[in-house]
DNA sequence: AAGTATATCACCCATTTTGGGGGAATAGCT
DNA sequence: AGCTATTCCCCCAAAATGGGTGATATACTT
C-alpha cells in the first residue's frame, strides 16, 4: 500500500500482545500506518526524529522510565507529536497526569478496533478523546471549592496577590485603599491560619479557594 | 407516575420549542422528570431552593443576566447542583468559560432524544458529557506553550515566583544563592519585556509559559 | 437586642523585598 | 570564537511586607 498520505504513528507499549495486536488494527486501514512499535519509551524518544510520527500511541505502565516522564520529554522535542495515552487505570490520577503533561487523549487497553481507530480519528481532527469520568476530573480540576471560608472580598484580594500584585495595586484595582487590602490579607492569613504571601497562595491553591 | 424516584431536573430555556421538546423527553423516561421550566435565569434562581433540582439543563443563550454569570451564581448558592449547558455553538469560548463557571457538561441544541438522556445519565454518573474539540480546549488550557523563549531554568524560577515565593526563598528550594535567582529574575525580565513581578507573571500565564 | 461577619480606613515600626546598575566565571554547543 | 545558560558578587534607594492596635458602618443571625 502506498504510505505517502497515510499518518505515521509510532506505538509504545511492552505488552507484546497489544503492541502487535494495535498495529495489525491500525496498518489495516487506509488512512495510518504504524512506521515503528517500541517496548520502552527510551527507545522510542531516542528515534522520535527519524520515525516522525503525528500520533504516538503511549502505554503508561512502562518499564523504565516513567510514561509521564516519557511524555514531558516528547512534547517538549516535539510539540507537534499527538499523544494517545494507553492504559488499564480507566480512572486514575495517573490518566489525569498524562493529560497535564501533554496527552492529547486516551484509551483502554481492551478498546475495541472501532474505539482505537476512532480515538485516532479525533486526534487528526483536533479533539481530544476520553471517557466521561475523566473529562469530568478534568473540568473539575479548574472549578473552585465551594466551602471557603474567604469571603467574595477576601477571595478577590487572594487572587490579586496570587498574581503577584502588590498591596498598592490590589488597593488600585478594588478602588479601596492600601491600608483596606491589607486588612483583608490580614484576616485571609488568619482564616488560613498562615503568615505569609506564599504560604496563602500555597493553601489557597491545595484547597482551591481561588 | 410516581415521582419519589425520579431525579428532578429544572430546564432555562428561552426558545419554546426547545424547552417544551426537552420536557417531553425527559418526562418521557421513568428516572427523571422536569420539575419546573424557566424562560430566564432570574426567576430560576429565585425558585432553585424550592425547585431543588439535581440538575439544571442551562442555556447560554439567554435574555436578562449572561448564562455564564447564572451558571456562576447557580454554583455558589447550591454546589451540589449539577449544570448541563445547552448551546448552538458548537465550539464556543463561551462554553469553555461555561465549563470554567462550574458546568458539568454541554449539549448542542439539535442534540438527539438519546444524546440528551445520555448526557443526563453521564453526570448523574458522575461524568462530564462533551465533544472531543470541546475536550481538547479544556486539556490545553492546562498544557504549556512549547515555543516558551525562557530557558529551563528561568521556567522553574518564574513558576515559584508565581507562587508568590520570595527571591531568597526561590534560591533556597533551587540551592542556588539568592543573586542568581536575581539574575534568573533580571534576564526573565528581559525576555519578557517586563519590570515588575507581576507583568511577568501576566504575560506568563496568558501565553502559558508557566 | 446582642453578637458575628464583613468591609472599610488609619498610624506605627522594623525587616525584607524588589528592581536596576554595575560586573565575572564556568560550562556547553555551534 | 561566539552564543546561551547558569552560577555568583557588590551597591543602592525605593517599595513592599507583616505585625501591632485601633475605629466605623452595614448587614445578617440568633
Amino acid at each position: 500500500m502506498n504510505n505517502y498520505f497515510r499518518s505515521r504513528i509510532v506505538i509504545v507499549e511492552d505488552n507484546d500482545a497489544v503492541r502487535e495486536g494495535f498495529s495489525l488494527i491500525i496498518n489495516s486501514v487506509s488512512n495510518y500506518y504504524v512506521v515503528n512499535a517500541y517496548d520502552n519509551a527510551e527507545d522510542a524518544i531516542k528515534n522520535l526524529r527519524k520515525d516522525a510520527p503525528e500520533i504516538v500511541l503511549m502505554d503508561l505502565e512502562l518499564p523504565g522510565i516513567n510514561g509521564i516522564e516519557a511524555i514531558g520529554v516528547i512534547k517538549k522535542n516535539n510539540p507537534n507529536i499527538q499523544l494517545i495515552v494507553n492504559t488499564i487505570y480507566e480512572n486514575s490520577e495517573l490518566v489525569f497526569q498524562a493529560l497535564c503533561a501533554g496527552a492529547s487523549g486516551y484509551i483502554t487497553k481492551n478498546s475495541s478496533h472501532t474505539e482505537l481507530l476512532d480515538a485516532i480519528d479525533e486526534v487528526i481532527n483536533g479533539g481530544a478523546p476520553m471517557s466521561s469520568k475523566i473529562a469530568k476530573m478534568v473540568v473539575n480540576s479548574f472549578q473552585k471549592n465551594p466551602n471557603s471560608p474567604l469571603s467574595s472580598r477576601e477571595t478577590q484580594v487572594l487572587e490579586l496577590l496570587s498574581k503577584g500584585k502588590s498591596y498598592s495595586m490590589i488597593a488600585q484595582e478594588l478602588f479601596i485603599t492600601k491600608e483596606t487590602a491589607k486588612s483583608h490579607i490580614k484576616n485571609i492569613y488568619s482564616k488560613l491560619q498562615v503568615n505569609s504571601k506564599s504560604e496563602a497562595i500555597a493553601k489557597a491553591t491545595k484547597e482551591k479557594l481561588i
